[in-house]
DNA sequence: CGAAGTAAAAATGTCGATATTTTTGTTGAC
DNA sequence: GTCAACAAAAATATCGACATTTTTACTTCG
């Protein structure tokens, strides 16, 4: 084999070599954004990742334009490869990007959501029905872990804690990620996986709203305890209510407040001009 | 309002200022190259659309490498640019970007085009239905248009023309696009749309080994009829059976015809080394 | 003869500078 | 005051050079 494959980074190991604003930006980032940043294979991935997470979690504001030159200083990257990481974010349907005009955040909106929910309930179901058909002792293993990691978060203490909600949503996303594993038409996956993403960014708005739904641990019990049993009918009418609830506790909310984002946040830096910008931005549609 | 925009590349109607090995590779591309060139509001466009056909087309084989530095010379642009326009694709599930290995063909094979019919089926059905719901009169008249300039085609020397095969794809693809024109549930029209063009590659395949089908006329005007009489379910029915029939097609070819893309036609440039490439990287998956 | 290691070659990924286009702001005519 | 034309500013798109990694070819050792 091969000796262990150095870090492609030399920001992250070595000192680095040509123009260094990487230094101020990596100070001014947090925890997160360097583990994200050693993880990542290249600093495309590492680019994408980030303003993936940035979107999903409103930081970059739904409708706001993305400038490549701000983004760029801010994350420390060249212009193309920001560019390239932001291109690949269009195939997530998070991100348009048009000829001259740069790139821009999807908007969001509760009709956007609806639709969401409508096309999610379809792929999550068609998933889940291959899976539970296809599904071996591994799959079953893996279902009951992600559970248990799941269920291992406190949930009464949830909503007081910023870390607490980041390691709810990502064990959250690995138990649903679970239960289709064994699900194998790649064109399912793919779609349900888009969806998934983008539905993320509306749960996320709705947790900053009103919080994590009380009792949502027994709706994963329930779904986990008809997928082991091999009830196809009884898991996919679980998780379509599932997905249901959301889609109407969002619903509560003004259609404004939905279009916006986080409005009641605190912003800073990006995620504040982002705001600024919105709003002027919003007559142009 | 502003003056007619300019040309946004210099290379087609001003002489170039910076490097020109674009002088060679637009002299080496053929007529709808160039067209293609000076439709396209940006470079970035232009390489899209071109890798776009050239994909559908099977000109560049499924599941071959994308070499960066050979397409920029022949499509005579950066690399950054070929770079971004392949990292748009990734949207369109044409290509694939894995991190420190390029970029890729998706691969072609009868299991995929089994799940592509079976969520087109879905999709188109749910946009026709919607459509037919929505439908105006010029939505009416849209498709009347689509289907009389898809009937002006002489079907009977079809098979004869390469250039009378485009005209098909062109206009066939603009009549199915009128069908469900009127959809606003924009995630569907997107995913129909993804699957249309991956449909479309193995349509090309299918033609290209077998022609067209003698009376798809007859199917497509039956469909017309029925969406224009509002007849949700016998229009999707019909639709249904529309896709089913492309797939039985393909699926008497052999397997390894159809993951081999066109092994029959004579290739050149770029397309001759992906086949040859393709041969010896077919073992490593 | 095969495996392992190493050097050379090719390809990918990264960068900041520059050209081009869009947007913004200002002035002047009607 | 509204509109148009124009100049200045900001942002996007494009480029080719360079660094890094992967792949290929070759050599050496068991």
């Amino acid at each position: 084999m091969r000796p262990a494959r150095a870090r492609s980074m030399s920001g992250s190991t070595l000192p680095r070599e040509r123009g260094t604003p990487v230094i101020k930006a990596v100070a001014a980032s947090d925890e997160r954004d360097r583990q994200q940043r050693r993880n990542a294979k290249t600093l495309i991935e590492y680019a994408y990742k980030r303003l993936k997470t940035n979107i999903i979690r409103g930081h970059l504001a739904p409708g706001s334009k993305l400038r490549i030159e701000r983004l760029r200083t801010e994350y420390g990257v060249a212009s193309s490869t920001l560019r390239e990481a932001l291109s690949l974010l269009v195939a997530d349907s998070l991100v348009t990007a048009e000829g001259q005009q740069g790139f821009r955040v999807v908007p969001m909106s509760i009709e956007d959501f609806r639709e969401i929910c409508s096309l999610r309930k379809m792929m999550e179901t068609l998933a889940l029905r291959e899976s539970i058909a296809n599904g071996d002792e591994d799959w079953e293993a893996g279902v009951v872990a992600a559970f248990h990691k799941l269920n291992l978060l406190d949930f009464r203490r949830l909503n007081s804690s910023e870390a607490l909600v980041d390691a709810y949503n990502e064990r959250n996303h690995a138990f649903h990620e679970a239960l289709v594993a064994a699900c194998r038409s790649s064109w399912v996956r793919r779609f349900r996986s888009v969806l998934y993403d983008n539905a993320r960014r509306y749960r996320h708005l709705s947790v900053a709203k009103g919080g994590i739904r009380p009792n949502i641990q027994s709706e994963h019990r329930a779904i986990m305890e008809a997928a082991l049993a091999r009830d196809v009918e009884l898991a996919c009418r679980l998780s379509e209510e599932h997905i249901d609830l959301t889609l109407h506790r969002l619903a509560q909310f003004p259609a404004a407040e939905i279009a916006a984002g986080f409005p009641g946040l605190p912003r800073r830096g990006a995620a504040a001009a982002a705001a600024r910008l919105r709003a002027r931005e919003a007559v142009r549609s």
